[in-house]
DNA sequence: CGTGCGGCCTGAATGC
DNA sequence: TGCATTCAGGCCGCAC
């Protein structure tokens, strides 16, 4: 499930290969994939040369000529992986192949097909709901911009956390890391968390993040990046996936609960519900 | 405004 | 062994 580590991973993987290629042909196995026909794809997309990979959010971009761009959103089980050579295995979740007239070829797999790819131009781009609405980058933002965006909300914590509107980039994975190493449980509602908490939050989810992203992000199941290797963070975990297991801080048994419909692992003496 | 649920999809894990 | 059920999760649309 690429959140923003593994995203950031891949499009770094991505942008130090793919920048001044050039499409020579592309098959498109799956068209649930596509936001437009197969054929349309094809047509917009030959020829066509990357210029830069970028991310925003859990969204990668190859930025194209003429304000073109190629998106994809790798959802929980999507990956996107550059092969060098011709040697590489079509799989049946291969949903579109790209091969490029320089070398190599890049493929978009997805087991579960919730991801998906849009070929969109830069209006288009900028309009587009999703895209125009995420919340700001948390590597960018600073403690007073964080704080600004919690404080008068009275929703629970880890539901503002995986809202990409308010902040982008964050799953349920960075969600359960950050507010265990801030202590925080995952219900609380936001508006009790006063400023030092939620500083203390800001730092914490950027120390998970970069550290996770220095680890190469974190591989559950079918994360690679886009060379395909895989990350190492999951070593690094405290809460995410450990219910049941002793916390590695107070040795207390770590539970779970549902926070916004998803599975939420908190320890119960270091992330106290009342303050 | 906030929450919860169903739907999309597949495969691994579990249950009988 | 073999079949059925459950779970995982990002995001959307909908009901309350």
């Amino acid at each position: 499930m690429p959140e923003l580590p593994e995203v950031e991973t891949i499009t770094r993987s991505l942008d130090k290969i793919l920048p001044g290629k050039v499409f020579q042909q592309v098959t498109v196995r799956y068209s649930g994939s596509l936001n437009c026909s197969s054929q349309a794809f094809k047509d917009q997309l030959i020829k066509q040369r990357i210029n830069q990979v970028w991310r925003r959010g859990k969204l990668i971009v190859l930025d194209l000529k003429e304000n073109l761009h190629l998106v994809f959103h790798l959802k929980m089980s999507g990956r996107l992986l550059y092969e060098s050579g011709s040697d590489w295995q079509l799989d049946k979740h291969s949903h579109l192949i790209f091969e490029f007239y320089e070398q190599g070829y890049l493929i978009f797999h997805d087991t579960r097909k919730f991801g998906y790819c849009s070929l969109l131009n830069s209006n288009a781009l900028y309009q587009w709901t999703y895209f125009a609405g995420l919340g700001p980058e948390p590597l960018d933002l600073n403690e007073d911009e964080f704080v600004h965006i919690f404080q008068k909300s009275r929703a629970r914590i880890k539901s503002v956390l995986l809202d990409q509107s308010k902040i982008a980039g964050i799953g349920n994975i960075y969600a359960d890391e950050s507010l265990h190493e801030a202590g925080i449980h995952p219900a609380t509602p936001c508006c009790q968390l006063d400023q030092d908490r939620l500083r203390k939050l800001s730092l914490s989810l950027k120390g998970v993040l970069l550290r996770s992203i220095q680890a190469g992000g974190t591989t559950l199941r079918d994360y690679v990046d886009g060379l395909g290797n895989p990350g190492n963070y999951q070593n690094g975990f405290m809460a995410y996936g450990r219910k049941g297991l002793p916390c590695k801080t107070c040795s207390t048994l770590l539970e779970s609960c549902k926070v916004a419909g998803r599975t939420t692992v908190y320890c119960p003496q270091c992330q106290p519900l009342s303050i």
